[in-house]
DNA sequence: AGCACGCCGACT
DNA sequence: GTCGGCGTGCTC
């Protein structure tokens, strides 16, 4: 018996499938899926990798496989789901079958990285009753054992890092108890636990209102059949979508199944988790996100692998949880761009859970407010089944919103990025103790840096894009490959001193509004201000908890947080998502602005919302302004019509990058001409357009072209790509190829 | 990774 | 000639 594999190495060069021998001890044990160690090479130590199949002979002189690893293997669906990723993805299996494991479980790791986590516990030793009365008659002296002790006596069995938080002792002061035998310590293994241990109150299902009973029954129906079944669920914000939701997952966990709930990365915040963990107990819970550490996310595939968790929640890699009995999927802010990956393997999880929930005849939900212009056609066309919420729980008004021409700004003399209107707003907003939230999103204080008399601009030196200026810094930065460099003084080309900043990000606004209010308290939040671990929540916790009154951000400050006391939401400059060249940009404009307007006013307080625009006739900006998805969606679907854009095709982008320029050109060439040979030959319906620089033509030192195709990606598209790629010999050169990228640059 | 092979300039 | 530096290709 022959078994084909796939080796997890970390060197690239070897992705391909290599036969391996079944010796006679293993053949009726070793499974597909099955982690082993193989001999490879001249290397002395073995490698390891992942049985993807079997046949009878091979061509090649085989090597024996050595040993089947335990622990941690992938099933036969996470083989052919890894073959058919590499195959539309246009990538490598073993790329594709990393995403399927814990990171940092490669078997050389595992030893040094990933073990059980262990912690020292404290117990008392005594009986309480002994020990209260050493206490009363002062034969501890020591101030902080006492404190130690009566902390215990309360609360016997903590961990001994907490219990030096809430007693604040030290080391020593438990060593010493330790030695008197007041105490002992006992190691313990413990699960990492990202929810830390907060009491949480359970909740029970709400009584649902008529549409939410009718979203649930259609849905519930296909749970009890165990059968694919895909649903849009278009809800207004506050309709209560995440009540169908809890719902539907008890309705799987009647059932005995798993599911799995994917979100936004951004929106993943402890406060939705813990709506679930109310709902359903933390044990069943499983979280999988970026910020959890190598070893919770161990613990969290461990868990989920042996069916302990029942529900996974997570952003969009948790699609690869490796569940069984799968009951449902839901994907919540269907619309989000996160959901399709912009690093290899360049999946699109939507289209994944598809195909894992037709596998295990499981129902598919999408749910948005604001749902994603491909999804509805589906679901106007019948392929998806339409359920809406449009009323919005506890009849909370929309919110009042008001477009701003800055135009005229400019022509009554406000060179300020805050028009009159909103500054009048805002002061109003902190007589009055309410607090405001301004997006903007842009971050760094300046976007570009000029000389006012050569017109230079500030590049960066490893990528054709302009340097963003850092006001606290006082330094240029490239917001694409991170390079630094001091702020210019005098410019390089003709040594004037006339350098103008133009542009404006979260900085530049924020000290503007702390010298236009200057008594108010502001908070600002971007990538730039948000980095240590959990230091998101940090931030929102502080705006709400201190009442700060005006909360600065890009678009993090935008999703799924209950703020009571907003009541004023400004969009500084609405245009800027609308100047990408990009066919979603008036999509995106209205659901970051749909989005935005969301936050102003939620609860009995009514909101007000000022979006700040140089295009007050833009559709898409109107089309927020009165909340109107509906009108928005005929508007843009004409468009995409006409201009035959995604739902009426797709667009491939091919892009390739080398250091050398004439190397990208010459394979950019190669890959053009055997790839239309090939949709010649198999007269496959597409338009495939010239090679052409890419529009930010240098990233990190490396020349970028592309190739465009406009055409359905069907079977044999696939193919035809595939098969013209792998008669290309790239040597340096990389390449990419992207399915409806999120980004087009 | 770790080794072989082959190309090419430099050197006893 | 031939030694060695280095780029390239192969490992079932």
């Amino acid at each position: 018996m022959v078994a084909q594999i796939i080796i997890n190495s970390n060197v690239k060069n070897i992705n391909k499938i290599f036969d391996y021998n079944v010796p006679t001890s293993l053949v009726g044990t070793i499974c597909v899926g099955d982690r082993v160690l193989i001999p490879f090479g001249k290397k002395k130590e073995l490698e390891e990798g992942f049985v993807i199949g079997f046949k009878e002979t091979s061509d090649y002189e085989l090597k024996d496989i050595q040993k089947i690893e335990d622990g941690i293997n992938l099933t036969k669906e996470n083989i052919e789901l890894a073959i058919l990723m590499a195959k539309r993805y246009f990538c490598n299996i073993s790329d594709c079958i990393k995403l399927m494991l814990p990171p940092g479980t490669l078997s050389k790791v595992q030893d040094n990285r990933v073990k059980e986590k262990k912690l020292n516990f404290i117990y008392l030793k005594q009986d309480i009753e002994d020990i209260k009365e050493d206490i009363e008659n002062n034969i501890i002296k020591s101030d902080k054992q006492l404190r130690v002790l009566n902390f215990l006596i309360d609360n016997d069995g903590i961990s001994k890092s907490d219990l030096e938080l809430y007693t604040d002792t030290s080391n020593a002061v438990i060593k010493a108890l330790e030695k008197k035998e007041y105490i002992e310590i006992v190691e313990k293994e413990v699960e990492r636990d990202p929810f830390s241990n907060k009491n949480i109150k359970k909740t029970t299902n709400l009584i649902l209102n008529n549409e939410q009973q009718i979203a649930f029954d259609k849905v519930k129906a296909e749970i009890i059949k165990e059968n694919f079944k895909e649903f849009l669920l278009y809800g207004v914000t506050g309709s209560g979508k995440t009540e169908v939701y809890l719902q539907l997952i008890g309705e799987v966990l009647k059932k005995d199944k798993t599911a799995i709930m994917l979100v936004p990365e951004i929106s993943l915040t402890p406060q939705m988790v813990e709506r679930f963990i109310a709902r359903f107990g933390k044990e069943k819970i499983a979280v999988l996100h970026s910020k959890l550490s190598i070893g919770e996310r161990y613990d969290q595939w461990r868990k989920i692998k042996s069916g302990e968790c029942k529900i996974i929640i997570g952003a969009r890699s948790a699609i690869f949880a490796p569940i069984s009995n799968l009951g449902l999927i839901i994907i919540d802010e269907e619309h989000d761009s996160s959901y399709k990956s912009d690093m290899s393997p360049r999946y699109n999880a939507k289209e994944l859970a598809k195909y894992i929930c037709k596998i295990n005849n499981a129902p598919l939900l999408l749910g948005s407010a604001t749902p994603d212009i491909s999804s509805f056609y589906m679901a106007e066309k019948g392929e998806i089944e339409l359920l809406k919420l449009t009323n919005r729980a506890n009849n909370s008004n929309l919110p009042d919103v008001e477009i701003i021409d800055l135009r005229k700004e400019l022509i009554n003399g406000n060179k300020s990025i805050i028009s009159t209107r909103l500054y009048e707003l805002i002061e109003e907003n902190i007589k009055n103790k309410k607090q405001t939230i301004l997006f903007l999103n842009r971050r760094g204080f300046s976007t570009f840096v000029m000389c006012r008399e050569c017109g230079y601009t500030v590049k960066c030196k490893n990528c054709n894009i302009t340097m963003t200026y850092h006001l606290k810094e006082n330094k240029l930065k490239c917001h694409y490959c991170g390079y630094e460099q001091k702020n210019l003084t005098v410019c390089p080309e003709c040594n004037s001193k006339n350098i103008k900043y133009f542009g404006s990000g979260t900085q530049k606004l924020e000290t503007e509004i702390n010298k236009l209010f200057p008594n108010a308290s502001t908070i600002r939040m971007d990538v730039d201000t948000v980095s240590k671990k959990n230091s998101h929540e940090e931030i929102l916790n502080k705006f709400k908890n201190e009442n700060v009154d005006i909360l600065i951000g890009t678009q993090m400050v935008v999703k799924g947080h209950h703020f009571p006391n907003v009541t004023l939401v400004g969009v500084i400059a609405a245009d800027s998502s609308l100047q990408v060249e990009d066919y979603r940009a008036q999509e995106r404009t209205f659901q970051i602005l749909t989005q935005v307007a969301g936050r102003a006013g939620r609860e009995n307080l009514p909101g007000k919302v000022i979006i700040q625009t140089y295009n007050p006739d833009d559709f898409s900006i109107n089309c927020a302004k009165e909340q109107n998805y509906d009108k928005f969606y005929e508007t843009e679907i004409y468009l995409r019509k006409q201009l035959n854009y995604p739902p009426f095709c797709d667009i491939i982008n091919i892009v390739v990058s080398d250091v050398q320029e004439e190397n990208v050109k010459n394979i950019s060439y190669k890959i053009y001409k055997e790839l239309l040979k090939n949709i010649e030959y198999n007269k496959i319906n597409v338009k495939l357009y010239k090679p052409l620089p890419a529009p930010i033509n240098k990233i990190k030192n490396k020349y970028r072209w592309r190739i465009v195709a406009k055409g359905k990606i069907t079977n044999s598209l696939i193919q035809a790509i595939n098969n013209s790629l792998e008669n290309i010999k790239f040597k340096n050169t990389k390449y990419y190829v992207d399915t409806n990228p999120s980004n087009m640059s």
